[in-house]
DNA sequence: TAACACTATGTAATAATATAACATTTACAA
DNA sequence: TTGTAAATGTTATATTATTACATAGTGTTA
């Protein structure tokens, strides 16, 4: 069973808005989108996105500063984080593959340490730019 | 062979500061050290660091916002990276392992596509850190 | 060598991303 | 009901990065 975690009522304004999107959304695009929810300053969205994004909620996609909802039901409290860019057109998948998951998960590097943790970040063009 | 890049004036300068580093360095931290040089702004720096991260001298450390002198010669137009990170003490190490990146420049995503570009971080404690 | 294209430089201003510090309130378990 | 942790609200500020514009250097080729 994973952890329930109650979002407060911030977090669930935010995650809210996360979710819905179809993109990326960036700190400050949050922050404009929420004000007329009364969230008017930088650190009450950043504060909710550290939140989410600890307990899995949603990712921080590094590359591009910018957070997505997790799309993967199992990722809820592994740091354990795959996606794929386009850089063409931004689009930006989270990757949810056992064999790549598990292949990471038991990497050891040359001093023999494991990494529970990871972020991967692929870049190409998806299939629609690539047709182009 | 590879390409032989001529390194401008500015671009060897902030090339040279952070091959000689022992951990990443953030821009602005650059520009101080630099300003003995006649380096004064921002710009000046970010494009060096645009220019040298463009022709594989150095790396972004994406989760750090920070640069680091490209450790294996053979990757200095491949795009394709790997670190591990010290969550405890910063340590940034560059992972050369063929194998990794044999399997992540093959890994095939759900729709089939595969990516020659990545980038990978670890997350832990170093074996300093660890045995603290 | 002149003309051209390309790369790099210099400078000022500003945009975008993120955190520090402090006061207060809410949630909830002991 | 009291103590504690988490969350909120607000102001100010720190950090990271880019836009816009003017100038100078480098290398190619006509």
């Amino acid at each position: 069973m994973e952890k329930q975690h109650n979002l407060s009522k911030n977090q669930k304004i935010i995650f809210d808005l996360i979710d819905k999107s179809h993109e990326p959304l960036k700190a400050y695009s949050i922050l404009f989108n929420v004000q007329k929810k009364g969230i008017n300053a930088p650190l009450q969205v950043y504060r909710a996105l550290d939140k989410l994004v600890e307990i899995g909620k949603i990712h921080k996609i590094e590359s591009r500063n910018a957070f997505i909802a997790c799309q993967n039901s199992s990722c809820q409290i592994s740091k354990a984080t795959a996606f794929s860019i386009c850089e063409s057109c931004e689009k930006v998948s989270e990757i949810s593959n056992t064999k790549l998951s598990k292949y990471l998960s038991n990497f050891t590097d040359e001093a023999g340490m494991k990494y529970s943790k990871y972020n991967l970040e692929f870049f190409g063009l998806c299939k629609k730019c690539k047709s182009k």
